[in-house]
DNA sequence: ACTAAGATTCTGTATTGACAGAAAATTCTG
DNA sequence: CAGAATTTTCTGTCAATACAGAATCTTAGT
């Protein structure tokens, strides 16, 4: 085996290990993974089953949170009845919007929390205080952030 | 029981299902919860077994757990052998910065994966160097977002 | 519409991980 | 420095989850 299929499963490897950090099934990981790197670009479910020695309906199932994600897309197939799948151009800016929709829940929450300590020494709320500040700011900010990236990207 | 009682126990569950999302247990996120909103912010570890009805082998665990993180920290104990803990001022911006170091860590396998392509058609890479470009323009920018939020809140 | 190829969903199983309880280690008092 | 109180680590168990394989549903071609 040449040195590059290593070099490949390895990248899939890690791709799938910190998505797995995130909650994220470890073969979605994997599918990423492969369709960061596969050339062409589009592969089907079965070259996935192949390259990823798994089952269809682990595949099927995977491909569909990212799909859900926003990280890929299913592509036009060259073959009827077939799916094919790929990388989703913008797709980790989708992923960082997540993110910020995740951290934006977590902000609601902070609030809830000052709300309980209302009525309380101002001192007590400062620990929520530091969250609801924090959160704010970021939510202001990074959405700025990434539309800048974006148009980046679109020119 | 009063309507604050619940409140807090809905408080507490919905910091705790947040982090379990990130894949971080669920007591972790429990123990989070109670030291954001108890007065006094201290508590021990049995403070802790019994507001929450978990073993005291689980706050520990998950206790290390977050001080490791930086959310919380070991308060001055005001009874000999015994442990106190309580929200670490700071926490959010620290909890920001590990979030940070997890995405450098993908910003760098994504460098791998065009190394993998350097000799392919550059459309090809496209796709990883949008992460590359994104994480370093979040790399960049978001250390000196937080920097800004750390400054004021020491004033 | 029928049929065949393929994808998806459902069900069972094996693995993983969270937690309780027990054992070991640590810390403070007399 | 002995001993008691408290925390931490270790071990076993239970529940949750990922995946394989089977069953069902979809799609397209005749």
């Amino acid at each position: 085996m040449p040195e590059r299929y290593y070099e490949e499963k390895h990248f899939i490897e890690d791709i799938s290990l910190y998505f797995e950090q995130m909650g994220i099934p470890r073969m979605a990981g994997r599918i990423l993974g492969v369709l960061l790197i596969a050339n062409p670009p589009e592969q089907s479910i079965d070259d996935l089953c192949e390259q990823l020695q798994a089952s269809k309906s682990a595949i099927s199932t995977s491909a569909r949170l990212l799909s859900e994600m926003g990280l890929i897309e299913r592509a036009p197939s060259p073959l009827p009845r077939r799916v094919y799948f790929r990388f989703q151009p913008g797709g980790w800016i989708k992923f960082m919007r997540m993110y910020l929709r995740m951290m934006a829940s977590l902000h609601g929450i902070a609030e809830r929390g000052l709300e309980l300590l209302k009525d309380e020494d101002p001192t007590l709320s400062e620990r929520l205080q530091e969250a609801h500040d924090m959160f704010s700011l970021i939510e202001d900010e990074l959405p700025m952030l990434l539309k800048r990236i974006e148009e980046k990207r679109q020119i």
